[in-house]
DNA sequence: GCAATAATGATAATCATTACTGTTTTTATG
DNA sequence: CATAAAAACAGTAATGATTATCATTATTGC
């Protein structure tokens, strides 16, 4: 894998959020330092760093996928009202996914959590 | 809301499987008996039986929806090799959803849970 | 039966994502 | 430093899933 500046940029970018922006987001901030960059560039380099394991990709229920560049385990809440992706630290899920391995004689590799509901910013409204 | 045939065979259709179909796979089982059935009907019914709670709506890594038609509490989890959607139950999730509601001070309506890996099937092979 | 209205089939439109292609950058090597 | 191979790029077309439109048909309450 060669250096590029985009990809470069893209990391830095998606890392300096944690609003797990989307692929259309994360384009048109890029091309306030790249006016020419393509969006076929950041769709191939999130998964360039997605298979890296640089950056995570979220999926929701709006059929359109976000990304996250904080990679340690953490889960995902998202309000309805507002469309706000939230990260959410669950504990015990460990013993979730030992479970699922065993009742499935499966080998489990990895999981997804993503609660929905209304986030405590729009409760106030 | 009227009553018609075709929604009716839907929702009988998916309640016949526990493969989690596709809209696609729907609409080319439903042709057998509805030979000129449009997959715009297909579509339109999935998202009023998701919303009468009829159904579920699952997402996956696939970026496709697959539907369920058993909606007691339940968890899914994909097979990498075959694609495979498999239910799986999942103790103590309660607590998690406990957990998201007072970490974020958000009301958590609903979650989903999808664990990724290879099933036993594929394992053998 | 009949009018009101919801649902349909057919098709076009949309939206996110992926693929293609010729050009430009990066990098390893002499 | 020059250069050639490989990778990445920009621009654009293509794809695939889903949603919208609209004239016609089916359902339902009176």
């Amino acid at each position: 894998m060669k250096y590029s500046k985009q990809r470069d940029a893209l990391l830095t970018l998606i890392r300096s959020t944690r609003s797990h922006p989307s692929a259309d987001w994360l384009y048109e901030n890029l091309r306030k330092d790249f006016p020419n960059i393509s969006l076929g560039t950041v769709y191939r380099n999130l998964s360039v760093l997605v298979e890296n394991g640089d950056i995570i990709r979220i999926r929701t229920a709006s059929n359109k996928e976000h990304f996250d560049g904080f990679v340690y385990r953490h889960h995902h809440f998202v309000c309805r009202r507002c469309d706000k992706i939230l990260d959410v630290d669950i504990d015990g899920m460990d013993a979730a996914e030992e479970q699922a391995a065993q009742k499935l004689g499966a080998q489990v590799e990895d999981y997804s959590l993503v609660f929905y509901g209304i986030c405590s910013d729009c409760q106030k409204n």
